[in-house]
DNA sequence: CCCCCCCC
């Protein structure tokens, strides 16, 4: 079973239709997503041939004949059994399915589908498979409308005479350049446009002294999207007539490759005073804000410094906060953890702007993001907001309701895991990766700018087997009340061990307090089928493993000193019950000296009960890749 | 021509 190479082309011309006795298109699922983001209107696929990929409405109903409308169909291998011929959805072809039959899984996104527009990249055309010949329908497929043109080869008016896969019914207005169709070098363009993201004005110092820029989000009516930089004299021409969701007609700038690491686009456009923008007409033909979710459970895979979009819901979020950034500025940061369909939790940080427009943002708050950035740290995956991205709360539809009912249904479950979440975004490790990690350590090979530390992996499930007892050294300590700055915000405890002293108490940082607050800090052994590590855990994560605060343990550890044999019994219950619990743990290793001897720690940065719905997805996820040793499995296998 | 920085 393989995909049906080059049929995407035809079913957008309207040339491949079907036929009785006729083998059927067989596609792959790359996304399933609300047919029109934030409106609500059933389902659509976007579906791939291997070479391109088209956008597919179902008819009503029919996604029941999927094995799943989220994480789950995505990357199945279906059958277009029904369709009828392609329209015009909001400027873009789109085939409506009346049928389709699953017929299995693939590992991934199979070959390198791209948009079925006419593109001027620079990797040569796919031409038609000999399936994609034998195809009924496929007569023609010599005629394939993606053939190349040599960069900048293309003027406008060339665009009029080519036949492609946006129908003629979108035929341009005289003069106005698709975006699609802009190529790296392409000069004398015009391009109409609706402004879909907008950044601040940036101020910069380079070798030729001050300069200013802000940068525009472009969609065109052919779903075309670009970013549009002003510079110098333009920001102050441009900036305010420049609103965002309005019509524009933008020329005379420069277009030049874009650069992957800063944008998402193959192109950019950069403009000076010698630009020319002015309002257009806005009859509705241009799509709106286009998103292009992905799952949170693909953001491991993907690399840092990518940017996606993402629907997801807030299960917990800190208070938003503003920072001095290093150069001086002030800056509002709000950090939310978000969790999707996928059951994969990740932090969302909103920053300047975009934190400042929703600070009302909270749990149970749905955001549609466009544009996030991958980020990491401590190497835990994330997103970040970009200035030109856009962050929209509360969107209506059927997507958003998934998350509202999703929330509804596991909020509270997965607020508790918070932004203490253990495991997301990252691949999981066995224990003896730890160890491994450990070992290098103490080569002293490993160390990098931050010291002898080791990387921070995730390891789930693992079964804590060794507790500390109710005998010896008790497994918290007495910590120093003291207030000591922070490096933002509101000051924070010492911590630091504090000894009595006197009526009060003080700490090795010469802290003299009426108080000392009990914190954990204790070993346990982890194991998993890899290895057996002990792991240093201190106050949050051994809280989160007992299930009480260290405050209430220590009260029963004193009682037990006392002589209370009850609430001695009370003690060991309470640690008994965490013995051979499961866990995910995020783990590091550090190197130290310790008696003259140079040793490794690993301490628990995070640590939680395993949620079995994650656990679930993730072992779904290895059950397919299992089944997909070729490529593909059997439906129902 | 910016520029992915900002914070835990």
């Amino acid at each position: 079973m393989s995909l049906t190479g080059g049929c995407v082309p035809g079913l957008l011309s309207g040339e491949l239709v079907p036929q009785a006795g006729a083998p059927c298109p067989v596609l792959q699922v790359l996304q399933t997503l609300p047919a029109r983001p934030g409106a609500g209107e059933g389902w659509a696929l976007v579906l791939s041939d291997g070479e391109h990929h088209l956008r597919a409405l179902l008819a009503e109903g029919l996604h029941a004949s999927l094995p799943g409308m989220g994480a789950q169909a995505q990357h199945s291998i279906v059958e277009l059994q029904d369709w009828a011929p392609p329209a015009e959805v909001r400027g873009q072809p789109c085939v409506s399915v009346r049928a389709l039959a699953p017929l299995g899984f693939a590992q991934g996104v199979i070959g390198n589908p791209r948009s079925y527009q006419p593109s001027w990249g620079p990797a040569p055309a796919p031409l038609p498979t000999p399936e994609h010949a034998a195809m009924p329908g496929h007569g023609s497929s010599n005629t394939s409308p993606l053939q190349q043109q040599p960069y900048g080869a293309l003027a406008p008016q060339d665009n009029m005479a080519r036949s492609g896969p946006v129908p003629q019914a979108n035929a341009q207005a005289a003069g106005i350049t698709p975006i699609a169709r802009l190529g790296p070098h392409t000069q004398h363009w015009r391009v109409r446009a609706r402004v879909t993201g907008k950044s601040d004005v940036r101020h910069f110092t380079n070798a030729r002294g001050e300069g200013q820029c802000f940068s525009v989000e472009l969609v065109d009516r052919e779903g075309g999207e670009v970013k549009a930089t002003f510079f110098g004299a333009a920001v102050d021409k441009f900036f305010n007539l420049l609103a965002p969701q309005g019509v524009f007609e933008i020329s005379g700038g420069s277009v030049k490759p874009g650069n992957p690491r800063f944008t998402r686009h193959a192109v950019d456009i950069t403009l000076d005073e010698r630009g020319t923008v002015r309002a257009a007409e806005d009859d509705g033909s241009i799509p709106g804000v286009q998103f292009d979710f992905v799952p949170l459970s693909s953001l491991a895979e993907l690399a840092e410094g990518t940017s996606v979009d993402v629907a997801a819901v807030v299960v917990s979020a800190l208070p938003p906060t503003t920072i001095t950034t290093r150069t001086g500025a002030s800056r509002m940061r709000h950090a939310v953890m978000l969790v999707d369909e996928s059951g994969c939790t990740c932090r969302l940080t909103l920053w300047g702007a975009q934190a400042e427009a929703n600070v009302g943002i909270g749990a149970g708050t749905v955001l549609f993001v466009r544009n996030a950035r991958i980020t990491e740290f401590n190497g835990l995956r994330g997103l970040d907001s970009t200035d030109t991205g856009i962050v929209e709360a509360e969107p209506s539809g059927q997507r958003a309701m998934g998350l509202r009912k999703l929330f509804e249904e596991r909020g509270e479950d997965l607020a508790r895991q918070g932004l203490a979440a253990a495991g997301r975004g990252g691949p999981r490790r066995m224990l003896a990766e730890c160890a491994a990690e450990g070992a290098t350590l103490l080569t002293g090979l490993a160390e990098g700018p931050a010291g002898p530390a080791g990387r921070a992996l995730t390891v789930s499930p693992a079964t804590v087997t060794r507790l500390p007892g109710v005998e010896g050294r008790p497994p918290f300590y007495m910590a120093c009340d003291a207030e000591v700055p922070a490096a933002e915000g509101r000051p924070r405890p010492c911590k630091r061990k504090a000894t009595a002293s006197g009526r009060g108490w003080c700490c090795p940082a010469g802290h003299q307090c009426a108080t000392a607050s009990p914190r954990y800090s204790f070993q346990v052994k982890l194991a998993d089928p890899t290895a057996e590590l002990w792991a240093g855990l201190f106050d949050e994560e051994a809280r989160e493993l007992l299930g009480v605060p260290a405050a209430e343990l220590s009260a029963l550890w004193e009682s037990q000193e006392a002589g209370d044999l009850q609430a001695g019994a009370r003690l060991q219950a309470l640690l008994r019950a965490a013995a051979y619990r499961r866990v995910s743990v995020r783990l590091r290793s550090r190197r130290d000296v310790w008696e003259g001897r140079e040793r490794v720690r690993v301490t628990a940065a995070a640590c939680s009960r395993v949620d079995l719905v994650s656990e679930a997805f993730e072992m779904l996820a290895g059950v397919r890749q299992a089944c997909a040793a070729g490529a593909l499995c059997a439906a129902g296998a």
